[in-house]
DNA sequence: AAGTGGTCTAGACCACCGG
DNA sequence: CGGTGGTCTAGACCACTTG
């Protein structure tokens, strides 16, 4: 029933933000002052006003105090696994092909790498209920123990497929999102016959020191896919 | 040059944790542990902890211990803002009209508002070097103070839009992005000849009590956007 | 009962900023 | 110089989990 003094203390002040009586710019009573309003020691008000910087409410500069911050107002996060989306999961995957190539031009440039590096190219379709959803391209830049076993990589998502070598948590990954509509033999690998648009998403991965690890390139039937994001 | 303790505190487990030294589920040390590891107080070991715990390292369970937290391989950070993507910002925006309407079926559902509420639906054209770019809708439900004013309409994103009712903090935001082919009517306005896929947003916005506010839908040319996302 | 994390105190020293 | 935030200490009491 009876919350920490932190909490009250967060909470008074998220309020104050939230209804307009404290504004972008605004400056917070400092801590000394918040001591003596809610009758506490000062680690105490120093953790509600941690929690308030990092929920980016506020925010400090050492020697003169604490300021409302301008809220990023289109900030979103987005939950995105190339087998589950919105609107369907995938539950059947086919392997395609798994190539060792020697990388072109583009690939050159988004990895990173010089011409003679070795790149493993998988190629697969999804599936939903029989129905292709997806065709998926990706491009790992071959290091030892990376898999090139059929069952390995049948069902993985990209970051599971470098997981062996880097910790998922050491992974920076970025995303690009984009519409385009489909080549022929695109086409035909997702039964599309008339006309239909392809949401396209793709992956980059990078290892703890920004190094590119690979690229991935998936084209999703637009009626088979939605991607959702929510504000923090 | 000389880090606080805490910040080597974080160093060290952040590194264990990304080597591999320490895996999802394995327990971390005991606060009196580290404290002594690191001739420190528990104060300063709690700091550190708790800067690992908000960046999603680990976890802790009262009266038994902090844990390695599985990593959210698939979650990422998007920034999204109808007037400014990867390849084009909107230079110039046309507004087409701004009706009063009574809501449709789909919008009472989606709104969560009675067949009677008053709505007001924007739509424009946005333009980059003179070309036609997205064609945007808003729904707005109707309130006080909303903007039927032309200027106040016309460069405004849609958060901005609701701004002067609910506080940019306060207010909740969804996403949802897909790709589709454009009707005849959208062809014309972005001036779409040949087949052409289009990126379409969907942007829903929430009061801080969680009643829906709004529905934007923007449909962008899929040549003229590009949406991207970071893991954080 | 012993160990754990969660909350809190009443001090301290430091670097930085402003007048 | 006094006020600010940043770091840190050496205690305390509590609720919870485990053996």
């Amino acid at each position: 029933m009876k919350n920490p003094v932190y909490v009250k203390i967060v909470e008074d002040i998220r309020n104050k933000v939230n209804n307009g009586d404290l504004e972008p710019g605004d400056d917070i009573p400092s801590e000394t002052t918040l001591c003596k309003e809610y009758d506490t020691s000062r680690m105490t008000v120093r953790k509600g006003l941690a929690i308030l910087a990092n929920e980016g409410y506020i925010y400090s500069i050492p020697g003169k105090g604490y300021y409302v911050k301008k809220p990023e107002y289109n900030k979103y996060t987005v939950y995105y696994d190339e087998m589950n989306n919105l609107i369907n999961n995938v539950d059947n995957t086919r392997l395609i092909a798994v190539d060792i190539i020697k990388p072109h031009e583009e690939l050159i440039n988004r990895l990173q790498i010089s011409k003679n590096k070795k790149i493993i190219k998988i190629r697969r379709v999804f599936y939903t209920d029989g129905e292709p959803m997806a065709y998926d391209i990706k491009y790992l830049i071959y290091q030892k123990g990376m898999p090139i076993i059929e069952t390995e990589i049948k069902e993985a998502t990209f970051p599971e497929m470098i997981s062996k070598n880097t910790s998922l948590f050491a992974m920076k990954k970025e995303l690009v999102i984009y519409a385009t509509t489909p080549e022929e033999s695109t086409k035909k690998l997702l039964n599309i016959y008339d006309k239909l648009a392809l949401l396209v998403v793709e992956q980059k991965l990078y290892d703890s020191k920004d190094k590119p690890m690979g690229l991935g390139i998936t084209y999703f039937r637009g009626d088979y896919i939605k991607i959702q994001g929510v504000s923090q």
